[in-house]
DNA sequence: TACTGTGAAACGGTTCACAGCC
DNA sequence: GGCTGTGAACCGTTTCACAGTA
């Protein structure tokens, strides 16, 4: 199959978790109008996007949910867990240790590091907090895919280094900066104020 | 001047962000291309976006780092304050109250509402947490600009009727789910997992 | 009739190539 | 030479219009 472009990707997630709530209610088939309403995705584009995959629906009837499910997961999340290790334990960095959503996506959150001895040692939620120096070695020997940056903003470049000399492919940036980093490393920000502002602006910027 | 994209929006806001941290350390020049070399985007794109807001800067110098800022945020920051008001104060509406960011950026947390009533009453962070109840009349009175939706997965609808129904025109939605709301209410969603998914299938998809 | 599937058109955004300027 | 500024080309995505089907 062709590369599938990112927006699509994203679109493609949005599916599976409708998909798998509607799966939850016993839902068995479903059409793109619904599926449309549901998301607030357009209906031609679920079908454009869905006929990428090569898969069938069933004119008059719609598509199959759990097989339309299937396929999208089959083709797009390959690993069984994903592995993640977290920078930061703080407000934001603990509730991202709790939060209650990555078990059922089969993200795990497998160690966590902090730079404050107060908290190092410490358990939270079934992961432990390892000192910043400890991340390297630690990162490389339990292969994590992705890690987080949850770290006051003036720390987030030094730790973003160690992340990149720990192998780390993926990160998401939790910090109110740009970071640089090889391109050989992909990063997404979420910049909470940037969010906020991004919304204000898009509704007094609409006639 | 003419309506600007929300790509662009979403840029400028960086370019302010970026623009604020070198105010701080004294300088006032800055090129395109350095610009482009801090925040990962093209120094030609950088060029486009200022030229949409008619500022002119000097070949061979740059631009003159706090005119360009102030042209920024006069056009798209119109509003000294934004006030939000937090639906849901578990271990992520916490966080929220307490993340150190928003108040440089004139974002106002005023006000938090919770179902269980352990919480009921508290003050965390200096905002006060409201029984939901309360809700329309609080947020007509203060005259509240944005919405958060920090509740669990099962309540996040309900809670975002609630909103409409007390006036909110933006929401933000951390809950894993879509919801339904009228045309006139612009949401933004912020699923944790789909981020982390999407980095992931984003890394293991390019060649 | 109520849906899927899709080529073609329209749109929007990014990159290119280069003119202009100090 | 090193920068800004910008029309034109390019590219990707979305929407349109409609053919196909049970």
């Amino acid at each position: 199959m062709k590369r599938i472009p990112q927006r699509t990707i994203d679109r493609v997630l949005i599916y599976i978790r409708t998909l798998e709530h509607l799966i939850k209610e016993k839902r068995h088939l479903i059409s793109s109008g619904e599926l449309s309403r549901i998301t607030g995705i357009s209906d031609v584009q679920i079908r454009k996007d869905v006929s990428r995959f090569g898969r069938v629906g069933t004119p008059r009837i719609g598509y199959e949910i759990e097989e339309l499910n299937r396929t999208f997961k089959d083709y797009l999340l390959q690993k069984d867990t994903v592995k993640v290790v977290l920078f930061g334990v703080g407000n934001l960095g603990t509730a991202i240790l709790k939060y209650p959503g990555f078990s059922k996506n089969r993200i795990n959150i497998v160690a966590a590091f902090e730079k404050s001895s107060a908290k190092v040692n410490k358990n939270i939620n079934g992961v432990k907090v390892y000192s910043v120096d400890k991340a390297p070695r630690i990162i490389k020997r339990i292969k994590a895919d992705l890690g987080i940056i949850a770290v006051p903003e003036n720390a987030s470049q030094e730790v973003a280094d160690i992340m990149v000399l720990s192998g780390l492919k993926g990160i998401v940036n939790f910090s109110p900066t740009s970071i640089s980093f090889p391109k050989n490393v992909t990063v997404k920000d979420i910049d909470f104020s940037l969010e906020f502002l991004s919304l204000l602006c898009n509704i007094q910027h609409r006639k």
